[in-house]
DNA sequence: CTGAAAGCGCTAACAG
DNA sequence: CTGTTAGCGCTTTCAG
C-alpha cells in the first residue's frame, strides 16, 4: 500500500523530462532510441504502471464498458460474458460487471454508476431473448443489447435467430426419416417458447406437414419433460420424433420415454435446445442439440459495441443462426 | 457522446463557486442549507454526474475492485461472484471482472490491468479449492482469495469447508439408519475428492464402521456414476447408502441403480455434493445434497477484502461450514 | 529531438 | 458560511 511509482520518479531516473517519459512509454512522439530505451528500463526497474485515472481524465476514454445482467447472471450470461471479454480484452478492456438482479431500481443505479466511471460503452445482457425497454435515452455512451433485445429498433442488439434454430431442427429430423414429429416447449407465454415452435411448425407446414399432436407447452423442467412424455404415450399418436423447447425437457423425456419401453432414437428421436453440456452429455443417449452460439453472440456484440466507440454504430436487431450439434439421439 | 457535465457548469448555474459546489455534492463542509439545495437541484437539472476518474485522482481511492477467476468462468464462479457484488455493491464498489483461463500469463497481465486501475483490492477465485501459489508478492493492494486458496498462510482466503460437508452427509446417513454406505467420488488426485472422501471415511471410522467397499474413485461425470452403480451391484456388497462426490455423480448412479431395480432411498439412500439445482431437482427421487454456500463465500470474501482496503486485513485460510439439504433420496 | 507549461475534473486546505 | 488556490498523474501542444 506504498505510494505508487509514477511517470515523474521515472523522468527522473531516467533523466528525462517527464513529457518525454510519457511519449517514450506510449510510443509516440519523435525520441532518439536510447532515450526511449533509457525511459523503458527506468520504467522497469521502479515497476512503473501508468494510472489508468489521471490518463483517462486527459484522453477522455477509459477503456472500460459496463456489462448489466438485467436477470441475475445465470447459465447464459457466462458464455455471453466470456465472449464478450475476449473480444474485449484484445483491445485492453477491461469490464465492469453490474448485476441488475431484475430489479429496475437496481438497474438505473448502476447505469449512474457506470456513466460516472466514464465507461466508454455498455452492454445489456439478460435470460430471456424477449425484446425489452431501453435502459435508458440518449445516454452519452453507445449501448449495445447482447441475446436480450432493445424494444427500440433503433438500438443495436445482437441476438439469436430462435426461428433459425427451430428450422435446422426440424429439417434435421425429417432428414433422418422422422414423419410424425411433436413439439413439447416451456411455457405459452414466454417468448422463446413460442417463437421456436411457431418456426418449428412452419417448417413442418412448408413440408406439407403437422406436428404429430398439438404443441404441448408446459415449463422448462425436466419434470415436464416426463410428464409430457407421459401425454405423448397416452394420445396413442404414433410419435416417431419429438422436438423440444430445451435440453432440460428433452431430458425428462428421454427419460420417460425409455422407462415406457420406447428405444431412442430407433422408435422415437430427440432434439433438444441450448446444447447445454452436462444435460446433453448427461442424457441417455446423448442428446442432438440447438446450439445458439451464446458465445458469438457476446464476441459480436462487443465488436458492434467497439464500432460504436469507434464513431460507426450499427442499429437494429442482428439475428445470428444457430447450429444444429448431432448426437445419438438422432443417429440413424 | 456530447461533453459531460462538470462540477463547474453545476457551480455556475447555482452562482457558487466549484469548491462550494463540490462540498454541497458530497455532504461535505458547513453550508447554509439553501445553498446547499441550490447546487443539488442545479446538479438535477444539469444531469449533473460526477467524474470518478477525477476523484479518484484526487482521492487516491476508486471504489472498485477486481475479481480475477484463475479457471475459466464457470458454475462455481456465478455464486461466488453474486455473494461478492451484494457485499461490495452496497459499499459503491465496482467490480472488474477478468477471465484468466488458467493461463498465467493472462494472469499476470489482468493483474497488471487491475493495477493500473489502481483497485482498492482484488478477489481471487477458480475452480477447485485446492491452494494456489499467490497471485503476486508485495502487491500494492489487498487481496482475498475466494473458493480456492492461497499457498502463502500470509495471505486471506475463504474456503469451504469440505471436510464438514462430508461429516454432515455421513452423520446424516447414520442417522436415517444406514451401516453400508459406499463412496464414489471424482479423481483421486483431485483435491476435492480426496478431502471429501478421507472425512467421510474418518467420520465413519469415528463410529466404528468402515465403508461397505473401498473408495471409488473416477470422474465427475454422470457417466462414471452409472459405471460405479455396476461396480457397486457387482460387488455383492449389501450396500445401503451411498455417499457421492458430486451431484452428476450421484444422479448418473440414481439412474443406474433404478434401473437395475433397486429402489432409492429405500434400498440404497443417497447424497450428492454441491447441490446444483438442475441436478437435485432432475434426479429421480430429488436428491439429497451438501451445500457449500458460495454465495456466503463470496460475500465472506468480500467483507474480508474491504475490511482489508480499510486497514484491517485478516490472515490465513477461513474455512466456512456447509450444510445438508435433506430431499427425498434420504427420506426416512 | 527534448523540455516547459497548461489543463483534464475534482477535492481539500486555507483564507476571507 | 463561501471563494480561491493548489495540486492528484498524466498527455499534449508549443517552443527551443
Amino acid at each position: 500500500m506504498d505510494r505508487a511509482v509514477t511517470i515523474s520518479q521515472v523522468a527522473a531516473l531516467a533523466g528525462v523530462s517527464t513529457g518525454t517519459a510519457s511519449k517514450a512509454l506510449n510510443g509516440r512522439g519523435a525520441l532518439r532510441p536510447e532515450t526511449r530505451l533509457r525511459v523503458q528500463q527506468a520504467a522497469e526497474q521502479l515497476g512503473f504502471v501508468a494510472n489508468a485515472a489521471a490518463r483517462s481524465l486527459q484522453t477522455g476514454r477509459t477503456y472500460t464498458v459496463g456489462m448489466i445482467t438485467t436477470d441475475s447472471i445465470g447459465r447464459f450470461s457466462i458464455p455471453l460474458l466470456i465472449g464478450a471479454e475476449d473480444a474485449l480484452g484484445a483491445g485492453q478492456m477491461s469490464i465492469f460487471l453490474c448485476d441488475a438482479r431484475d430489479d429496475p431500481i437496481r438497474e438505473q443505479y448502476y447505469l449512474r454508476t457506470l456513466l460516472s466511471r466514464k465507461v466508454d460503452g455498455i452492454i445489456v445482457t439478460g435470460r430471456r431473448t424477449q425484446a425489452r425497454a431501453p435502459i435508458g435515452v440518449g445516454l452519452p455512451v453507445p449501448v449495445v443489447y447482447a441475446f436480450i433485445s432493445s424494444a427500440d429498433p433503433a438500438d443495436c442488439s445482437v441476438v439469436p435467430d430462435e426461428a433459425d434454430g427451430s428450422r435446422r431442427a426440424i429439417r434435421h429430423l425429417l432428414a433422418v426419416g422422422r414423419r410424425r414429429i411433436a413439439l413439447v416447449t416451456g411455457p405459452e407465454h414466454h417468448h422463446s417458447a413460442s417463437v421456436r415452435a411457431r418456426a418449428a411448425e412452419d417448417t413442418l407446414a412448408a413440408e406439407g406437414l403437422r406436428p404429430a399432436v398439438p404443441t404441448l407447452y408446459g415449463e422448462w423442467s425436466e419434470a415436464w419433460g416426463r410428464q409430457a412424455a407421459g401425454i405423448l404415450l397416452s394420445t396413442g399418436a404414433d410419435v416417431d420424433a419429438v422436438f423440444c423447447g430445451s435440453d432440460q425437457i428433452a431430458r425428462g423425456l428421454a427419460e420417460a420415454l425409455t422407462k415406457a419401453g420406447r428405444e431412442i432414437p430407433r422408435d422415437v428421436a430427440l432434439v433438444g435446445f441450448d446444447n447445454w453440456d452436462v444435460m446433453v452429455e448427461g442424457c441417455q443417449p446423448p442428446l442432438t442439440s440447438i446450439d445458439m452460439d451464446l458465445e458469438g453472440i457476446g464476441r459480436t456484440a462487443a465488436e458492434q459495441l467497439l464500432a460504436a466507440i469507434n464513431g460507426t454504430p450499427a442499429h437494429g436487431q442482428h439475428a445470428r443462426p444457430c447450429r444444429l450439434v448431432p448426437r445419438a439421439s438422432t443417429a440413424v
